[in-house]
DNA sequence: TGATCCAATGTTTTT
DNA sequence: CATTGGATCA
């Protein structure tokens, strides 16, 4: 500790509190000038910075300066010697967001910023606490922290013992179950009767306790239990809560908006004492709502804190006029907001652009194409990022770029620790370290193959719940009895001679080395290299990673504390690269250019989210759309496909609803010609009206497919112009060089959704589709036909897609 | 016990 | 389409 403190913090040993501290007034600007890192600041930032005292919700509009203001407000405090590194709470959700703003801390002042030993994420700052009071909760200081994978094998362990069809009531299901559970703040007493339904027929409340009561044998707790043990601790003994209270004199949350209910219960224990809390949030960006988060937290707040202060920040700093009022206008759509405007001094910029295109591999055709010209025009990749809904969605990007050698990276993805080698060695090195983790020695003590099939673990199994010893303990007995068949027992014999052989080790060598070891000595990596499938060889080079990534620790010990709570890696920095990413993973980042495709319903708004949560569903996704505008800087390009294919069916897509909400004129439609070669009649159609120089496909008048007469007879009746997407791909198709279809202002929406009903089609008609054959038209809703295709089934169409047939 | 074949099933994912 | 888990057979 390089801090000019002569205490370390040893924990335990609270200073008393420093009531003069308190009520010395101690703000700088009394005398001299204000310190440097307050100037800068806006006069809504300033005041988010120096009023310390008492609670305050600060609303943070996208791109507002809120991890400054959050940074330069920990500092003032610390600055202003209101309070010592370790007595100030500081949370945030992901280790990024705390790595960041201990380094942005450390830039203000110095050093001293080491000692904020309680800044990090709810998780570990939790695990820190429960290390503590374990025992109040019946577990012991060294418990461990049980990812996904261990948490699902138990509770399917569970589900067959009740004799529950686990194919019905899949682990999964259950383990969902128990995480919205807890992340309510409920441990299996609290689980409200009227849940017990959800599982088995009210099976899911004792599973639960089951479940709990196994963890606490095997001295392990998910990570929903971290912030629950909390809170059982906190709320089960007052005087260690005091203690906590007491010791932290200021407690400041980031990305206040995504708090589940666990968390802002354990949040307002601890702040309720001083009540110098300080959230800095935005509503509107509150994207988790189906991992617990409440945005209800939020909106709740100066009823929690009476007398909070709220300071709005809406001055944005990053983006556009147009992107901002693009992004603001979608949003207004959303009700309950505590409200926000953005606004901005900049003026001018491009406006969002917003195309249609054929089908998914033409978008990524488009996208790959205004890349390349934006680097020759001097951008460069990495500021340039795709931002999609679902994972799916990248592939085709991805494709492409390989093709045209366009360096990019995914973010995101399946996740480093997650990958089943990873996790494999992490069991190998866990059993090692601590013979009793059950769970550990289950993962692998057929991986690879060494015939020690299911039977012969299930006999394992029982005899270490008979007789109350650890699986391996079961090994040994079983080995000396001739309850197995001969060859399992030596195969079994032979694993556990191992690994007293690799526990030997664990002194005598690195712990890098150790890993290889075993790795190579359990046959572990020769069983990679004699698998053919594709994903062998990166198999190898994750391990190869992964030992490399072990060297930055001290001791086996220190590297599997973390990695249970850091579930990421620090990948090497990647050079020059496009980002391609989900919309979720993109919150907090920006980007000059940003492409935000495949804005089609079902796709986005997501189909899922609409069916299960409806409305609150879709609004969290117009929340999302949000998000993705505002990553933006100074462009946005949105696009839409008639057609995608998802899970390998063609299917029929209509252009997204937010497409309808986003304001005409800070919008330009213009399409781009060359991106609609579906089928081979459309692709003969683009080139032979569509390089006519000169003429406006809108006004040429020459083109005669049944879309096209309608959009035409709209841009005359009504000058919605470019407007409705009836128009199909002729007004998709209605930009190049030859036509600009320009948005006319009309009614503010760029895709009318109830377009007029004078469809060129009727009920019972024959029509015919490119992708899906011929069909009758069953229904007409605007522009929308609902046609039972003779092969396809129904689908629903835009009635410019198909012709008569 | 382990290989092989077929059917079901697919969001988002901070820790 | 692509992966995964299961049921079935050698």
């Amino acid at each position: 500790m390089s801090s000019g403190y002569d205490s370390t913090d040893p924990f335990g040993d609270l200073p008393a509190p420093r009531i003069s501290d308190l009520a010395r007034p101690q703000a700088p600007s009394g005398g001299g000038p204000a310190p440097d890192y307050l100037s800068g600041l806006n006069t809504e930032q300033h005041e988010a910075v120096v009023t310390t005292e008492g609670p305050v919700l600060v609303l943070a509009g996208a791109g507002t300066g809120k991890t400054r203001v959050l940074t330069t407000r920990l500092a003032h405090i610390l600055a202003t010697g209101r309070a010592r590194p370790w007595e100030i709470l500081a949370v945030t959700f992901t280790n990024k967001a705390a790595r960041e703003m201990r380094e942005r801390i450390t830039h203000i002042i110095g050093p001293e910023a080491e000692g904020l030993r309680w800044l990090g994420t709810f998780h570990s700052v939790a695990a820190q606490i429960l290390r503590r009071h374990a025992e109040l909760v019946g577990l012991k200081s060294n418990y461990t922290i049980i990812d996904t994978d261990d948490n699902e094998r138990l509770l399917k362990q569970l589900i067959e013992a009740a004799n529950i069809d686990a194919k019905r009531w899949t682990p999964r299901i259950l383990s969902g179950l128990i995480d919205a559970w807890k992340n309510r703040g409920w441990t299996p007493d609290k689980v409200p009767p009227s849940e017990a339904g959800e599982f088995a027929n009210g099976e899911g409340i004792s599973l639960y306790r089951q479940y709990q009561e196994r963890l606490r044998i095997l001295n392990a707790c998910d990570f929903g239990d971290l912030l629950l043990h909390n809170i059982t601790i906190f709320t089960g003994n007052p005087d260690v809560l005091a203690d906590f209270q007491r010791r932290f004199q200021y407690v400041m949350v980031d990305e206040y908006q995504d708090t589940n209910v666990a968390q802002y219960l354990w949040l307002r224990l601890l702040a309720q004492g001083r009540q110098n809390v300080c959230c800095v949030g935005d509503d509107d960006q509150s994207i988790y709502g189906w991992r617990g988060a409440e945005v209800d937290n939020i909106l709740r707040f100066e009823r929690d804190f009476p007398g909070a202060k709220v300071v709005r920040l809406e001055r944005n700093y990053r983006s556009t006029e147009h992107i901002l009022a693009a992004a603001s206008t979608l949003i207004t759509a959303n009700k309950g907001r505590l409200g926000k405007t953005l606004w901005t001094d900049e003026t001018g910029g491009e406006k969002v652009k917003v195309s249609g295109v054929w089908d998914g591999e033409a978008e990524s055709r488009m996208v790959a194409d205004e890349i390349e010209k934006a680097k020759r025009a001097g951008r460069r990749y990495n500021q340039m990022a795709i931002l999609v809904r679902a994972s799916f969605q990248m592939r085709a990007f991805e494709e492409r770029f390989v093709m045209l050698q366009i360096p990019y990276k995914v973010v995101g993805g399946p996740r480093f620790f997650e990958r089943a080698e990873i996790r494999d060695a992490h069991a190998y090195l866990r059993l090692i370290q601590s013979p009793d983790d059950d769970l550990a020695f289950e993962r692998i003590v057929n991986t690879p193959k060494r015939g020690i099939g299911d039977t012969s673990v299930q006999k394992l199994l029982q005899i270490a719940r008979v007789e109350g010893i650890s699986t391996v303990e079961a090994a040994r007995v079983i080995i000396g009895s001739d309850d197995l068949p001969a060859r399992t027992r030596t195969a079994l014999s032979n694993f556990i001679r191992d690994l007293d052989r690799w526990r030997a080790q664990i002194g005598n060598m690195h712990h890098q080395r150790v890993l290889e070891m075993v790795l190579e000595e359990s046959g572990y990596t020769d069983a990679l290299r004699l698998d053919k499938g594709p994903q062998s060889q990166t198999r190898l080079e994750n391990l190869k990673e992964l030992v490399q990534s072990m060297g930055q620790f001290d001791s086996l010990e220190a590297y599997l504390e973390h990695v249970s709570l850091v579930m990421d890696l620090d990948r090497e920095a990647t050079g020059d690269a496009v980002w391609i990413m989900t919309l979720h993973s993109a919150k907090g980042l920006e980007f000059p250019l940003v492409f935000l495709p495949g804005w089609e319903e079902g796709v986005f708004p997501s189909q899922r989210s609409m069916d299960d949560k409806g409305e609150k569903g879709l609004e969290e996704e117009r929340r999302l759309a949000y998000v993705g505008i505002t990553r933006a800087r100074e462009e946005a390009r949105i696009s839409f496909v008639a057609n995608r294919q998802v899970y390998g069916r063609w299917t029929s897509q209509l252009p997204s609803r937010f497409v309808d909400e986003l304001p005409l004129e800070h919008v330009d439609a213009g399409s781009e010609t060359g991106y609609y070669g579906g089928g081979p009649g459309m692709q003969q159609t683009v080139s032979s009206r569509w390089d006519d120089p000169g003429v406006s496909a809108f006004q040429s008048g020459s083109y005669d497919s049944p879309g096209w007469k309608r959009a035409q007879d709209r841009v005359q009746q009504s000058a919605r112009g470019f407007a409705e997407k009836g128009g199909g791909h002729a007004a998709w198709r209605g930009g190049g060089s030859a036509a600009r279809a320009k948005p006319i202002e009309g009614e503010g929406r760029l895709v009318a959704v109830s377009a007029p009903t004078n469809s060129a089609y009727s009920r019972g008609d024959r029509v015919f589709h490119v992708k899906f054959g011929y069909g009758q038209v069953a229904s007409i809703e605007g522009n929308k036909l609902t046609v039972n295709f003779d092969k396809a089934g129904e689908k629903k169409v835009i009635d410019s897609f198909v012709e008569k047939a």
